[in-house]
DNA sequence: GGGTGCGGTGAAAAGGATTGCAGCACGCCT
DNA sequence: AGGCGTGCTGCAATCCTTTTCACCGCACCC
């Protein structure tokens, strides 16, 4: 049916070990023989039967990633990431949309992590209790936007991203500070809300109001923006650029003017940001590159083949430090002066913006 | 290393034939025998080796999914509900993004069409030459919003959807209006045209002014509104949601009001249309159906591993008729009365509503 | 009572690529 | 001149599952 190795080997005279060297270590070959085998290769349009390669190898050329959502513009990104650096690499990706739920999640990467040489679970929604039991699988896992003991990961300089924002909206003169945080149990909210508090405490005269927890869609946002108002705050700080559009569709619906009585921060800026009037502030995530360490991280971490794991003596290596992405503030039109004059002039606080 | 069906076998006193009976065929093994084997083979946690199994079968149990851009809200839908579907029939799903390329688009479905079992191809970018040769690979490919001579395809109703839509505006009173149209060679857009003017014709009084080819993204849009405005249209159609936020914000920052100045409809109902204010009317497209619908229509046109091919005489069977899906306007904030008043009083029209 | 059919089982081949090991030839060194 | 190393090549085993074919009793029918 389809042209095998042998029907190289046969064409081009050779034996098939000599055709397989010939085509995947070039250098075991003497040079003419070698040319002649991969010109015939490509005459007759051979290519090799991926499923017996794996058998003898344990490879298959297959990476896999699990995201929470497809339809959520940040996986969406992170995915589109992971799938060309993977192409670039001659890995396939298997996409699995876990729904948002933890067990899903697990199962997927059981059923779906036997047949790939590595999974990347991007803002796992899985318990920790979960994420070991993979970990103890033997198939190398790496996490995106996710710290955890043992396992290898890529995630973002959360913290550092409320920084910014934090400093920015001090300098604009807030001082009231709303925060209208993540899911529940989201690793990366807390580390944002985290470096949300300490960047506070380094500001002389700020408060911060914690909105509490949010969904982490445009409803959540909506739903939390009277919060907001009540709250007395000049700026709202939400997890996510979905919450931010919530938060600025139902102000603005309210009467309520932003950036004039009230400034919006967003985060990730997902591509939405840009799609609304007034354009959202928010805190720039590099995603397309999260994607693409993340199968940088997940190749160089485990290079060799699932099968050969027993021989490397060590339980599983240690896993290597995480690898942690920078973001950036961009400012646009959700941000501006508060209301009521700031306390002291910017000139006088300049000096205390946290490093 | 992993648990083989030798080991269950072995394990439950049995040949290996018969242990991969009583799993995969078992009728024809001795119900206490067939009981015994399945037990021992989930005491030891037996998971059948894919490879081995797709090497002798000739099937992979793998979908592949090209379309043009993960990141476009409209393929993220339709990916969402490919996988969703894959998933339920035990398959996995390959996803590859063609970056709107088609060259890249055509390599992607002879690289990966070889090592899955089918490709579910969206919106394909490629010339009909291209999809010819595609087809004449012995991979089964389904169409998703597109149709060619010889291929499966599942479809929306486009030409519908943008009745539906200028009977709105008609109804509202609407009598010169715009078409932003999708990108050149886009064969959805060439429907969408066909139906526009064939529902303007059924209109007494109805003008369409064409404002042309619009890239189908957000800039797009943008860069198109002013044409709107010039062009005296009281209403626009804008080919995308996308297209038509552009247009949107672009209006909107002109001090053009929506929809007391000039309506608004896009097409597709993707989750941004509803980030914005005023919310987008568009045309509502079942996009997660079209994904699942998509998976049906591929396992059902090519139930038989594509190794057992040759059997089949007939050159490749007739490909079915393509699956039309209906589409739904969404009526939203972006429309409403023109800011002339309607030349006629719209009871007396409504009769002349084209069906 | 022997042939026949059948339900159930096992031996073995097939599927295609990779790779350890052995062999071969040739050239160089002593 | 003989021995050895080296550079290439081929043989054959291996990966694991599925599936064909043959076989073996046993029951039933003639």
């Amino acid at each position: 049916m389809s042209v095998t190795l042998q029907d190289v080997a046969r064409e081009a005279g050779v034996s098939p070990a000599t055709a397989s060297r010939a085509l995947n270590a070039p250098e075991l070959v003497a040079p003419a023989r070698r040319e002649h085998v991969r010109q015939v290769a490509a005459q007759l349009g051979y290519r090799p039967n991926r499923a017996a390669r794996e058998l003898i190898t344990g490879r298959t050329g297959n990476l896999c990633l699990v995201v929470p959502d497809l339809e959520n513009p940040f996986f969406a990104a992170v995915a589109k990431g992971v799938q060309a650096r993977a192409r670039a690499l001659g890995l396939a990706v298997v996409v699995a949309d876990s729904e948002e739920d933890g067990h899903l999640e697990s199962e997927l990467v059981g059923r779906l992590g036997a047949q790939v040489d590595g999974v990347v679970l991007c803002s796992p929604r899985m318990t920790d209790e979960a994420l070991d039991e993979a970990l103890a699988r033997d198939v190398p896992l790496l996490l995106v936007n996710r710290e955890h003991h043992g396992a290898a990961s890529v995630v973002i300089d959360n913290a550092d991203g409320v920084r910014q924002a934090v400093a920015h909206l001090y300098a604009l003169g807030h001082r009231r500070l709303a925060y209208a945080g993540g899911p529940a149990g989201s690793w990366s909210d807390a580390r944002r809300r985290e470096g949300l508090h300490r960047a506070a405490a380094s500001l002389p005269g700020t408060e911060v109001v914690d909105l509490g927890h949010v969904a982490p869609v445009f409803d959540g946002g909506v739903a939390v923006a009277d919060l907001v108002v009540a709250s007395g705050a000049t700026a709202v700080l939400a997890h996510n650029d979905l919450v931010a559009l919530g938060i600025l569709n139902r102000l603005t619906s309210r009467g309520v003017r932003v950036p004039d009585d009230v400034s919006v921060v967003g985060y990730d800026d997902s591509p939405a940001a840009t799609l609304v009037a007034p354009a959202l502030t928010t805190v720039r995530v590099p995603l397309a590159r999260l994607g693409r360490d993340a199968v940088d991280a997940l190749v160089n971490h485990a290079p060799r083949a699932a099968r050969r794991r027993a021989a490397s003596g060590v339980t599983d290596a240690e896993a290597p430090a995480p690898v942690r992405l920078p973001v950036e503030l961009v400012v646009r039109d959700s941000t501006g002066v508060p209301p009521a004059p700031p306390t002291a002039p910017i000139a006088s606080t300049a000096g205390d913006l946290p490093a």
